[in-house]
Order: C-alpha cells, then structure tokens, then sequence
DNA sequence: ATAGGCTCCGTACCATGGTACGGAGTCAAG
DNA sequence: CTTGACTCCGTACCATGGTACGGAGCCTAT
C-alpha cells in the first residue's frame, strides 16, 4: 500500500506532478527518505500522504490559503485544538460573507440575463446589472 | 458634476488611485482628455465612469476576470444581447457550483468546530473535515 | 512665492499558486 | 542493450491583479 510513485501520488490527489513538488518545498507534503535498496533515488508515498494531498484541495475550496492549509496540518500533528476551531470559525465566517456575495451577484447576473432576454424591450441593462 | 479629479473617482469606486490607472492600462476606463484650459494637464470624471468603476468591482465579486469585465463593458456599448445573456448564463452556472462547494466547505468546517470542541473527546479531525 | 498635496507617466516590483525546462539517473520491457 | 517512461533537482517562467517608486508639473492656501 506504502509503495506510490509520485506520479502516482499526484494522480491520485488530482494534481500533476509538480503541483505535488510544489506542495513539498511548501512544506504541505513531506519529502520522504530515498530508499537504500535496488531502487535507491526514487521515493515512495502511501495512504498518508494521499489524505494529505486530498485534505489541501479540499481546504482550498473552502478558501483557506496555501499558508493557512500549512498551519492547519502543523496543527493536526500538535493537536492545538482551540487553534484549529478558531481557524476553522474565522473561515466559517468568511464563507458565510462570500455566499451571501456570490448569491447577490447572481441574482444581478440573472436579472441581466432575464431583461437582456432577445424579446424584452428596453437597453440591455449590463452595467447596471449588480445595483441592488 | 463631471469634475472628479481621479484621487475622487478611486475614492467613489473604493479603490486606489494606481487601480484606477491600471483598470485605465487595461482599457477598462477611459483616459479622457487633458482639457486645454487653465488646468491642462489634469483629467476630469464624471458619473459615467464612478458607474463603469462600480461596475468593475461587482463583476470582480461575481467571478469574472478583468478581461471578461472588459468584454462586458464592450458589449454595453455594442448593445451585442445575445452575448451578454451568454456570459451572465456561463457565469450564473460557475456560480451555482462556486456556492454549492462553498456550503459544503463550511459544513465540513461546523463539523471541525464542533469535533474540535474543547469538551468532546476523540481527536481533532482536521484532516478528514472535509471527507463526505 | 513657496510648501504641501495632488496629478501624470513609465517602469519595476509584489504575492499567490502554480507550470515549464533541461539534464541526469533509473527501471522495465522488448 | 536500447528505448521509453518515469523520477529527481534546481531554476526560470507564467498569469492575475494589483502596488510602489521616482521625477516631473501644476494648484491652492499661507
């Protein structure tokens, strides 16, 4: 199960390679020791490193930056509970801000949308679509 | 009533005064003439362009880039509705996936919260707030 | 008439989150 | 035993959306 390439690793995160090299010198993924063996110079990644990977896409939707997403992991291995909750109420909050903003917006865009209809009368009204 | 200086029209708009002449470097706003009275030199504003400002920073908040913006802004002035109800649709259905992911962050981010309480037990599960 | 404050302009720089490039090594299959 | 696919590594480059800098000129109040 231990024994993914980064290839592989990537694939399974969603990512191309160098996105997972990028998260490495960002300090998000771990860099793991080259094994001594037949295959020394390659290194392998397990279930771990998949969670992590997974994990940083997922808080990046939710808006957290790269920066935050690294303290969040620090955080995980030092369990700082209060820490993270209050991470995670800032975050919270801030998405609750830009819902409301993405839903206002998109009730200007329909409204454009709806008058600027090929039958409606009146100017396409673009640029006053976000007033109100 | 068209005598902003452009220091009046950042301040309408919310904006600094190098926004203003980046939007201007991007074909966003005008850069009217100097007039060639006793205040040659200075450019003046009117309402026109505080509304096209207003404008550039809703479209912002609904997703569009610069250049999309821009191509709105164009399309205001061809009148082209067929396009403009093409882009506001693209849109209003980027939008509709942003807010769903979006709601769906901030669940697994109350799930944090919660979990994370100081008086529940088991771990912190940072990160797998956001599996399922 | 002079100091402070604003404007104009070009150019350079910044943060964020990657993406690409080039050379070298390794590994497995044909 | 070579070809192709993959890895490793550093460094450079990219797009987006600004922000800063520095030397001018001009306007207004003192």
């Amino acid at each position: 199960m231990s024994q993914l390439t980064i290839g592989k690793l990537a694939d399974a995160g969603g990512v191309g390679v160098e996105t997972v090299r990028y998260y490495q010198r960002r300090g998000l993924l771990p860099t793991p020791e080259r094994g001594g063996g037949p295959d020394a110079g390659v290194r392998r990644y397990g279930e771990e490193e998949v969670r992590r990977l997974r994990f940083i896409r997922s808080a990046q939707a939710a808006g957290f930056t790269l920066e935050e997403i690294g303290e969040l992991l620090e955080l995980d291995a030092t369990d700082d509970r209060a820490r993270a909750r209050e991470l995670a109420r800032a975050r919270i909050a801030a998405l609750d801000v830009k819902i409301a903003e993405l839903m206002q917006a998109r009730e200007g865009l329909a409204r454009l949308a709806l008058e600027c209809g090929s039958g409606s009368a009146g100017p396409c009204p673009i640029l006053t679509a976000f007033e109100g």
